[in-house]
DNA sequence: GTGAAAGCGCTAACAA
DNA sequence: TTGTTAGCGCTTTCAC
């Protein structure tokens, strides 16, 4: 007779039997007569009963079997860039599956780390995925440490307490700059990803570059100076997009000293700085090599392929569905560090002779 | 002394005070002398309690704050299209400030719609929003009704008990249609989105025209038919993707009689239009004129614009959102249409003189 | 202004 | 094999 929704409890009465009965019929998990649970079945569908509530469920177990992914950006920006589109793709391909549901938390546009998003405090989550290089500083991260959810972080710096999944991002780096410059480059001038969250646009300051806050940036230069490259100019960009490559591109073979090659810390970034070479008449890469970060399938750059190193990206998504696994199962999986791999494209080839 | 997590009641403990009057300290909802709650605050400072656990609270108050988003395709298809992500982004927004989040339910890859996906059953949500026009015979549909989910639809049809957010996208597509015929084409050709799960490609038979289940190809094929439109031929993509339009530009526009003007049934389909156009050594719009539909910044067509009909999709995000607040509220959001605008771009013209 | 008590819907010991 | 009992952590009347 209840109004509202029928319960677990209304089920079992309907069907002559006890709760704790009743909960073993949907479950499985225990012994039953055959002839039970059919009868607990049949009383559901009269009642229209539709399987034990979640919500009760998850308080008695303490799972929520929600993974919340802190996306540190807005999504507008975050979903062009297929970097993050096919390592949430990976993620959630392998979590669905298991069982668990992808909460998605955006960050708010360009907010210093001391920013805290409501939902990191209030949202039920088993695991957060912080899926751009956590800093120790963050306050997201603060929080969730407080509230005991165990954190996954990917690309960002060693902490405490939270588990490690990377990529050799340094070493793909070092590959990448031997590469330039073993073709005779250089004048090689670097696109960069975002030094902080203040996302400025421009050539960067000595000052500037000495405080690189977020670790991906670092890493990737770090490893182009591990091959020996002394930058002629490191361009910092707002964001990870085309347009932003575009701009550093424009300004960095507009003046009259152009560098012979740029390496751009992303495949956008570097789509961009080819789509500023063409504007201004240049050829890559008989006038100029471009070479990027990430290994993206890039169609729209035909006919040039960009010469890249590439990240198993979808493979990342996976191997962070399955630390998530091992964690709801108990254990504490290790840090993980995936591979990159050169792979030489069209846009890098020797410094045209002056 | 409890080795896990504190609780309410151990901060109550703490503080020398009862439960329900800690509860007050933290939700504020009742009376509480400064005095206590202070105390109450510090206790739970003491013993790094990180507030109220949100299972138990969405137990009592049988509320979530999550809204699960049916997205209907694999992730890194839907993510590649921004059709999508803008919209998903509005919603986000949207619903963030009102402390919901949003719960990412991707659907298997190409099934029939008698498939379900197991979130869709066992996910705690308040509401499910289904992005890509639901149908009567969807299994997920069905049993978000059983388990009394309340249901949004992004531009499906028409549905009992179903709160549908659409676009005019009818109308929008009669005014492209009659934009382009005023133009006086009068051999045009229509690069269609997918028309069920199947997901097929190549120039559609009657056949296969009179069966087309999906509501949005069908409303703007409609729209197309209302402007006198009498397409030469109808080609069916797989998806609403660059490459897909660019294999159907080339198989429309390869033979002998090619149309003088391809509609797309969405901006990235007729981008791909033109890219193959472009192959092909055909001036646009003067050998072949190309519409598109949903008004996307597409930088990387340039120098070409294309002619769209554009659609609100941060608005309809928004609409999606406050539709959600309202359902929440206890009150029954009526359906809402937004509509659509003709922008003209420099990708349509006059037929070519035979 | 504060506390006692009764659940929200379910599961997991344990007992029968 | 089934039923009894006791919570999971919280909010919310309703007394005091």
């Amino acid at each position: 007779m209840a109004s509202s929704r029928p319960t677990l409890a209304d089920v079992a009465a309907a069907a002559g039997v006890s709760v704790s009965t009743a909960s073993l019929a949907f479950s499985g998990a225990g012994p039953i007569a055959a002839t039970t649970k059919d009868r607990v079945l049949a009383a559901a569908t009269a009642l229209d009963y539709s399987g034990p509530n979640p919500l009760g469920r998850q308080l008695r177990s303490g799972r929520s079997g929600i993974v919340g992914v802190l996306i540190g950006d807005q999504l507008r920006r975050s979903f062009r860039d297929p970097v993050s589109i096919q390592m949430l793709d990976g993620l959630a391909s392998t979590l669905g599956p298991l069982g668990f549901g992808v909460l998605l938390i955006p960050g708010a546009a360009d907010q210093p780390p001391a920013h805290l998003d409501p939902l990191v405090e209030s949202a039920v989550m088993d695991v957060a995925v912080l899926i751009c290089g956590a800093t120790a500083d963050d306050a997201n991260l603060a929080t969730l440490r407080r509230r005991g959810i165990p954190v996954i972080s990917v690309e960002g710096e060693p902490l405490e307490g939270v588990i490690e999944v990377g990529i050799e991002d340094r070493v793909g780096a070092a590959e990448l700059g031997r590469h330039v410059q073993g073709l005779g480059h250089e004048r090689i001038a670097i696109v960069s990803l975002p030094f902080d969250w203040q996302r400025r646009s421009g050539v960067a300051t000595p000052a500037r570059l000495a405080e690189i806050r977020w670790e991906i940036p670092r890493r990737r230069l770090a490893g182009l100076t591990d091959a020996g490259i002394v930058p002629v100019a490191v361009y910092e960009t707002p964001a990870s997009l085309v347009e932003h490559g575009k701009a550093a591109g424009h300004a960095l073979l507009a003046g009259p000293d152009r560098p012979t090659a740029i390496i751009a810390q992303s495949d956008l970034l570097a789509s961009g700085v080819v789509l500023a070479a063409r504007e201004l008449g240049l050829r890559v890469p008989q006038d100029v090599s471009v070479a990027g970060f990430d290994g993206l399938d890039l169609p729209w750059l035909a006919p040039d392929v960009l010469t890249s190193v590439s990240q198993p990206l979808a493979e990342k998504g996976a191997v962070i569905g399955r630390a998530v696994q091992a964690l709801m199962s108990g254990e504490l999986p290790g840090p993980e560090t995936l591979g990159m791999t050169l792979q030489v494209g069209t846009t890098t080839g020797p410094p045209p002779a002056h």
